[in-house]
RNA sequence: GGGAGCAUAGCUCAGCUGGUUCAGAGCAUCUGCCUUACAAGCAGAGGGUCACAGGUUCGAAUCCUGUUGCUCCCACCA
């Protein structure tokens, strides 16, 4: 058979693909197998495949490959996620490039460009995936705003509305400045931030007879301290520190800790804004630090939000000074139009050249950016949907609690106990057009604004009619809500609404691939999706949406920075797998990578992965290399051989199904990996293979190809291409056959006696291996071995024999003398020399070895002289000692032999 | 500010209820080898006071306390 020398992925990964597909072979129906099921966390539909991507889909992939050879109904259903915001963000970008302004299109022109932009940009991501090899049931392909998936969110807000569990309010909610929209707590990352610390001063508005007492206070320790009124030739003033002195012109009150010696005066008085000229009241209240800045705080309600708590607890005017997009509005005054930062700027200058800064300092805070857009938030009061948490949260939380959902790594309960136990209302609306439109609709009713909550306009138009009667005579009457929903609002559904159960509750597929079985996620997103998918599966099917999380973790650069396009530091991953294959990249992430542990990822790791396939690549071509002869008999160490790696596989495949059970991929892939290389390649092969041009025996052929078979299932899952490549290399198939459907080998009884007895034989020959290297020995020159020991075990003496090249293995009761000796456990070993042995080298190793047992003795003799240790530990710890005793005596007593032997 | 986690070989990590899996694996390094499957290879070797300091114990990488250094999550100190 002609093999090629190198194994090239290209052609192979290309070829198995697209006959994996031809034959269906990733395609599920429900039957009576157990179901195996997985869905795929719905990339970005417009996104393109990052490392990221890869290492979460490797993991997929190995677990639905795994479970589809384990004899179960494997489905792993892919999908892309609509992404409002970053989708609809690219569009209004490409309209832009074209010349066209969002805000000059209505909503339906503007959707029809959006899915345009979607059909032609959409997608990409998935046919990426199928470069790695991802076995997903493409029949099942689902985007979470096609019609199913929207009508089942619609259905949802619907059914959670007249369930009371979503509301409308007008609260304080992060604005996103360049969206233009809303967005979730989650939604906003605070990065640290260089800013400044600017002191104002607040003059009072008194009367010019009022006197204040300047005197320094004492505080609550007893320590005189200056007062917080101060006084220059314009009158008395108090200093107020702020970050943000654009949001001055929103102000609407100043607050003061009510135990703050340093304010006391102030009660009931005023103070002018500066620059602003409005005089505004000073409250008291237990919020303020008194240890920040000069424990004073001004109030600005439309603009934090602790502000606005204070504004509702004192009913405090609110002046929204912004614009959505950021800039200043009417109540700007002269400011008006500007940017907020270009305002601050402004408002700064002019306050310094009107006196009213005290200093400015340098100062360290933590900003919050818009996740998406990288916009610092702006907290703004608006009108939006909200989600009630309270109990559906602690459902969720009751089922991780409880390992009905377990997390792996276990860790990160904890992360997800915290989340939940302080859960706010999910801010649900996004001012976006690209989503699934809120099905609220808004009808005036004498003079009222009245809501109908209904899946369709037609549903509501009704509702309306039982509601008012006759006041409602035409459908025009109402006016949908421009919002659509989050995202994560369609994704949270996502186990079930692919399997239609929303809409079908009973319908024959969800009752059977429901509940999933793994979850393959980030952390990152364990609130966003992993906790709201709980808490759908427990709303919407009673049952939770998967038993087992798997946390993959984050993929980083060598200095350690998570993998970002704006970095600039991810490598293409459909160049790695050019480069080193798919089964290389594949293999490379998965070793490296334990759950919940973050990944540096470098090239070389994909090396070793594509030194692997080459490895097994190889192994291949050399016993598809043979010719077999049927009149040959099976030699001894042939069947020695194939007894041992049987046993061998048996101990390896138990290792493997452990490591499977809590989810420890990496360990699971290196067992195999030593086990295929080191076991199979260099120990095996190396036993049976047959001298150049010689023909192997039948038997042992077949027992080779038989071994070879279910290594590359063992593989599989791990390496798809190059195990299903070998696997038909390595016998005639019938026309449909595939490696991916075959059955999964699994662990039996195996005796580790021999396994033991083995590992002894390999240590006798790397002692003669040992041997030959100091001595610069030819490997073909032929030694003798005498072994010495008690209770010799000689089954494997003829492996001995051919892989160590020795002509004869004997078994002695002296010592050999004219030999150079290595122990293996207690036995001695000689290797005669026919040249002069190196007396003083000899001497210096013996009686190196003898220092060191000796001092090993010692320490064992140690424990077993304190009493303490022999009457406290448990019989079988001593017991161990006590042999350790005997065995190092032993040898002691042996290499002093050696040595006199040397010496005489 | 609150909470969680981590620290073991140059790198990435195993090491379960303290004791033969106890100091390990892979990669990298070094030394020999172009030995007819494989130099993307073969045969060997070196390398760690288990972050630091105490404590508990007959016995600690493992349990406890503190210190230091990292990481992550949460939070409205302007």
């Amino acid at each position: 058979m002609n093999i090629a020398p190198k194994y090239d992925p290209s052609i192979v990964e290309e070829k198995w693909y697209s006959y994996w597909l031809e034959k269906k072979l990733f395609h599920s129906e429900p039957d009576t197998r157990i179901p195996y099921t997985v869905v795929i966390p719905p990339p970005n539909v417009t996104g393109v495949l990052h490392m990221g991507h890869m290492l979460n889909n490797t993991i997929q992939d190995v677990l639905v490959r795994r479970a589809r050879m384990m004899g179960k109904n494997a489905c792993w259903v892919p999908g892309t996620d609509h992404a409002s915001i970053a989708t609809e963000a690219k569009v209004v970008n490409m309209l832009k490039e074209r010349g066209i302004d969002k805000r000059s299109l209505t909503r339906d022109e503007f959707m029809k460009y959006a899915w345009e932009w979607k059909e032609e940009h959409g997608g990409i991501i998935l046919k990426q995936l199928r470069k790695l090899g991802a076995s997903c049931d493409w029949d099942r392909t689902a985007f979470t705003m096609d019609p199913i998936r929207y009508e089942s969110v619609i259905k949802v807000f619907v059914d959670l509305y007249d369930k009371g569990l979503i509301y409308r309010g007008v609260r304080m909610v992060n604005w996103d400045p360049k969206a233009l929209t809303a967005v979730s707590d989650e939604e906003v990352i605070y990065k640290e931030s260089q800013s400044k610390l600017y002191y104002l001063r607040y003059y009072i508005d008194t009367p010019a007879t009022t006197q204040f007492d300047l005197k320094d206070v004492t505080d609550s320790e007893g320590n005189a301290i200056p007062c917080g009124i101060k006084q220059n030739e314009k009158g008395y003033y108090v200093i107020v520190a702020t970050t943000r002195p654009e949001t001055i012109l929103g102000d609407t009150a100043v607050c003061v800790h009510p135990q703050d010696p340093r304010y006391s005066q102030m009660k009931g008085m005023k103070v002018v804004v500066p620059g602003v000229g409005r005089s505004v009241a000073i409250i008291m209240d237990e919020y303020v630090d008194r240890e920040f800045g000069t424990g004073a705080l001004k109030i600005t309600p439309a603009h934090d939000i602790n502000d606005y708590n204070l504004g509702m607890k004192y009913n405090l005017e609110t002046i929204d000074i912004f614009n959505d997009n950021g800039t200043l509005n009417e109540k700007g005054g002269k400011y008006k139009d500007m940017d907020r930062f270009a305002c601050r700027k402004q408002i700064v200058k002019d306050l310094e050249e009107l006196g009213l800064i005290e200093k400015i300092e340098d100062y360290t805070n933590k900003v919050g950016h818009s996740e998406r857009t990288d916009a610092i938030i702006e907290p703004k009061l608006s009108a939006q949907w909200f989600m009630k948490m309270g109990d559906i949260a602690k459902k969720a939380l009751e089922v991780v609690e409880d390992d009905t959902i377990q997390f792996h790594p276990a860790k990160f309960k904890n992360v997800y106990r915290h989340w939940l136990e302080n859960i706010k209302d999910w801010c649900i609306s996004r001012q976006l057009w690209w989503g699934q439109r809120i099905p609220a609709f808004y009808l005036e009713v004498e003079g009222r604004t009245e809501t109908i909550v209904a899946e369709t306009k037609e549903e509501a138009f009704q509702k309306a009619q039982q509601r008012f009667g006759n006041a409602i005579s035409s459908i025009d009457q109402l006016r949908q809500d421009e919002d659509v929903l989050d995202t994560w609002f369609s994704s949270w559904l996502w186990p079930i609404s692919l399997f239609d159960g929303i809409r079908n509750p009973d319908n024959p597929e969800i009752k059977y691939y429901y509940p999933t079985n793994d979850l393959i996620t980030a952390p990152d997103i364990i609130f966003f999706w992993g906790a709201r998918m709980i808490m759908a599966g427990e709303e919407y099917r009673d049952k939770v949406p998967f038993h087992h999380v798997y946390f993959t973790g984050i993929v980083r650069d060598k200095l350690g920075r998570k993998m970002s396009k704006s970095l600039g530091n991810s490598p293409d991953p459909i160049k790695l797998i050019e480069q080193y294959g798919a089964d290389g990249v594949r293999m490379g992430m998965l070793l490296t990578a334990p759950a919940g542990n973050d990944l540096p990822f470098d090239e070389s790791i994909c090396e070793q992965g594509r030194n692997f396939s080459n490895k097994i690549w190889n192994a291949l071509r050399l016993v598809k290399g043979w010719e077999v002869s049927e009149e040959l008999k099976q030699p001894e160490e042939c069947s020695q051989a194939v007894e041992w790696i049987e046993q061998r596989m048996a101990c390896v495949l138990e290792e493997v199904e452990r490591d499977f059970d809590q989810y420890r991929l990496s360990e699971a892939l290196m067992a195999t990996y030593k086990l295929m290389w080191d076991d199979f390649c260099s120990w095996y092969l190396e036993i049976i293979k047959p001298a150049y041009q010689a023909p192997i025996d039948r038997e042992t052929y077949e027992a080779t190809i038989r071994i070879f078979e279910r290594l590359m299932c063992m593989l599989h899952p791990f390496m798809p291409f190059v195990t299903e490549e070998v696997w038909h290399t390595l016998r005639e198939r019938p026309e449909e056959a595939s490696i991916m459907v075959q059955h999964m080998p699994m662990s039996v009884f195996f005796d580790q006696r021999m396994l033991d007895g083995f590992a002894k034989a390999q240590e006798t020959i790397a002692g003669v291996r040992n041997i030959r290297n100091s001595k610069g020995l030819s490997p073909k020159e032929a030694l003798e071995l005498y072994i010495r020991e008690s209770e010799a075990d000689t089954r494997f003496d003829n492996i001995i024999k051919k892989v160590a090249n020795v002509s004869k293995v004997e078994y002695v009761s002296e010592k050999v003398e004219g030999a150079i000796s290595f122990m293996v456990g207690t036995a001695e070993c000689f290797v005669p020399m026919s040249q002069n042995i190196d007396k003083d080298a000899e001497l210096k190793k013996l009686q190196d070895e003898l220092a060191y047992t000796e001092g090993f003795l010692n320490s064992v003799m140690k424990k077993l002289g304190n009493e303490k240790f022999v009457n406290g530990a448990p019989e079988k710890v001593v017991n161990i000692e006590r042999q350790k005793k005997a065995d190092a005596e032993s040898k002691i007593a042996a290499i002093k032999a050696q040595i006199a032997m040397l010496n005489a």
